[in-house]
DNA sequence: TATGTCAATCAATAACAATCATAAACCGTC
DNA sequence: GACGGTTTATGATTGTTATTGATTGACATA
């Protein structure tokens, strides 16, 4: 990775929340604290941003964050270390020009720092996602048409008829409330809607979830494991776990915090 | 290869990438190195792009598009305190729960403030709008589907199935290029089949045009003056453009800069 | 004390500049 | 045209420099 593109990565962390850390910017970008550090000292005599103990924080702080981008952040905050990691794994598999969707969550919306140096095209119904991505990189940047759900930061719509049906990718990323033998989980029948709207405009199907995920069980299913193309976790994957997709024939990439390798375990 | 041709593809390759590395352009052209170095070199010194260490960045490194986009605040601040009392005025003829389109535009973009304490349903292809509207006012936000344009900062579509068509409101309000005997102008083919596509979707057509737009001309007409239910300006509108207005039968609003009132001329 | 942050150092590596040899393009003259 | 000489562009090789990651110890904090 090139020092530019790690320069932006880091102007695009610090700008999305108030402080980033030494340890965030390792697993967003894979390199070093000592290379961070220098970064941070770099863009701080060039006042891109101001170094502070611990990492570094945005030259100007946004004057209020709206309440929408509060509930996010708090969000962000919990097991970010690992979703950072996660997030830049997803991005690594992509190349520029690639066609891909990004269903909105909090996972998926840490893919926005690695995208800062790439050129994709991007659907997502994220509107974060697409906010960053049209402010921080060269991305196109494409939008299904509906409303704007303040809760979930995400733009539904109850017509099929809208441009999602026009967009094709290589690959879908999401993520999910819970994953078990059953399929993939989610809380809200809204998001559902809306996520089996996009899968099938993809060729692939890859899902992000922390390892926390094979934990958790929740009332709603997605869809089975089987339509998965592949799962990106954590080293915290528990082995029934690992076993259930390897069943399943999902392809797992467990995502190395701390920012070394990626390392798959089963095909 | 000839060398000039390797320079069209490394100034096309660095000002479509955030970074080009000098590897991405060999594999790009097929040269060694050394040669790219030379070329880079030869660049740099003809100022066409920026020489740093691993390959090459664009002279302008970041064309960040702000909160509302740099030829955006550019044309902000003109004539900006016409377009303010403009856009004032355009909220203060609509109520609260009512259903408006908002098409994009630098003097339509101005509604966000006088509409932060409102509450209606805003349906707008402008993303900046939108992005305003949801961080700093609780009014409903629909978007189109569709492509974001950076340039126009604005969602636009090739496609005539999108949710555009379910959303049906009570006004629409647009700015434009200029105002002429023959109709609206615009300058931007795009945008003419954007605003097009939601003319139509309202009962009435409002323009927001500030009065300096009665001496501009442009290539291209969007729709006859008659299609125009009400024109709202500042007062430095021209006679002959008012008795134009009269004549088409449009409702001349005269936003008063500074004060309050608005003054109807002609029904 | 335990933890996390940081600066200084060093070895490994990647990127670079300088140099040279080859081959192509160029330019006269015949 | 054809030939010989020159210039120019390119690629490979070399040694040099800059960047990176790991290690260490100092310092601050809880």
């Amino acid at each position: 990775m090139h020092e530019k593109e790690r320069h932006r990565i880091i102007l695009s962390a610090v700008q999305d929340r108030p402080v980033v850390t030494v340890v965030d910017l390792c697993n967003l970008t894979g390199v070093s604290e000592a290379t961070i550090r220098r970064d941070i000292s770099t863009l701080h005599v060039q006042q891109k941003l101001r170094r502070v103990r611990g990492g570094a924080e945005a030259m100007k702080p946004p004057p209020f964050v709206g309440l929408a981008g509060r509930t996010f952040a708090v969000n962000e905050t919990f097991r970010s270390a690992e979703k950072q990691a996660i997030a830049r794994t997803a991005v690594e598999i992509c190349e520029d020009g690639d066609s891909i969707i990004i269903n909105g969550g909090t996972t998926t919306f840490q893919m926005v720092h690695p995208l800062a140096s790439r050129r994709l095209q991007v659907f997502t119904n994220s509107f974060p996602i697409a906010e960053h991505l049209l402010k921080h990189s060269k991305n196109t940047v494409m939008l299904p048409g509906g409303a704007i759900y303040r809760e979930q930061n995400m733009i539904l719509s109850p017509f099929d008829n809208d441009v999602t049906r026009n967009f094709y990718a290589k690959r879908m990323f999401m993520g999910a409330q819970g994953i078990g033998p059953i399929g993939v989980m989610e809380a809200d029948p809204l998001l559902i809607q809306a996520e089996q709207k996009l899968i099938g405009q993809a060729d692939e199907l890859i899902l992000l979830v922390d390892s926390s995920k094979f934990r958790q069980r929740s009332s709603l299913v997605l869809c089975p494991l089987d339509k998965i193309s592949a799962l990106i976790t954590d080293d915290g994957i528990p082995d029934d776990a690992a076993v259930m997709l390897e069943a399943a024939d999902v392809k797992l990439i467990v995502a190395k915090t701390g920012g070394l390798q990626e390392e798959e375990v089963a095909s």
